[in-house]
DNA sequence: ATGGCCAATATGATTGGA
């Protein structure tokens, strides 16, 4: 099964690249973030037409994610539990039967955070918080659990261009990298870092001042892998390429192959 | 040359992104 996720920066945007990707990668599974449209608006029948299932939540203007599956979905539930004030479209799971049960997939759009001496940095860090407790909670049920999406995380120096840039910013402070590890230290695997030693592996490129031509990039569309996710996990990449292509986002598709079956 | 963008929104500056 190949399992993939990408902030697309407007779905309606970037349909033509979308389905020029989906047939180039053939993944099974795909998470999207930052669909940027209303649920009436979503192009279901467009997607439903290359061999998709489709699941979403979104909202007007900004967030919204969503998932596409070439198999049937179950459970689809949009919102991260733990605040219901929160009406922010940042999340949404479902659940694929297999050969070995359930695989749990979830889309992510965690908050960005900037500026920081905003209410909008503190907001980032209990988002983080109320993933932490989902996650405790669904790895209990010790599924093949695969947390997608763009975390808003550059998780080490090692994963950013220029560091010293970055500095301050609510990407690459302590306390994001800290709760980060925090999260991931439940027993979830970086399934790219787990299965590639290559430096400057980036998955988002700035539209400005010619970032991506610099490979002036950060690493913060990830792939976290329950430990029976992991047991299955046979290879990662990032679709680099896509970020060269016409009307491009500005991330690029992250994707993963686990030896599992649907059923 | 050390700055350069993009998407959505009742269309023209603002908001949000990272």
């Amino acid at each position: 099964m190949r399992i993939a996720t990408w902030n697309v920066n407007s779905i309606k945007q970037r349909l033509e690249s979308l389905t020029a990707w989906l047939k180039e990668r053939q993944p099974d599974l795909v998470c999207l973030q930052e669909t940027k449209c209303v649920d009436d608006a979503f192009p279901r029948l467009e997607i439903e037409a290359l061999g998709y299932n489709v699941a979403f939540h979104g909202q007007k203007s900004f967030n919204g994610v969503a998932i596409l599956s070439r198999f049937p979905l179950e459970d689809v539930t949009p919102g991260l539990p733990g605040d219901d004030t929160d009406d922010h479209a940042r999340f949404i799971e479902a659940c694929v039967s297999t050969n070995r049960g359930v695989l749990r997939i979830a889309s992510i759009y965690l908050p960005n955070g900037n500026p920081v001496e905003t209410e909008k940095y503190p907001y980032k860090l209990r988002w983080m918080d109320r993933l932490i407790k989902y996650t405790q909670e669904r790895l209990k049920l010790e599924e093949e659990l695969v947390l997608c999406g763009d975390y808003n995380v550059i998780p080490t120096p090692e994963d950013v261009h220029n560091p010293a840039a970055w500095i301050g910013d609510a990407l690459f402070k302590p306390q994001t990298r800290e709760k980060f590890r925090s999260l991931t230290a439940l027993g979830l695997t970086d399934a790219v870092r787990a299965t590639s030693d290559a430096p400057g592996l980036y998955t988002f490129w700035d539209y400005q001042a010619g970032a991506f031509q610099k490979n002036n990039g950060i690493r913060i569309d990830h792939v976290l892998l329950s430990p029976r996710a992991t047991d299955r996990l046979r290879g990662s990449g990032i679709d680099k390429h896509v970020r060269a292509w016409e009307k491009p986002s500005d991330h690029v598709p992250v994707w993963v192959d686990l030896d599992t079956e649907a059923r």
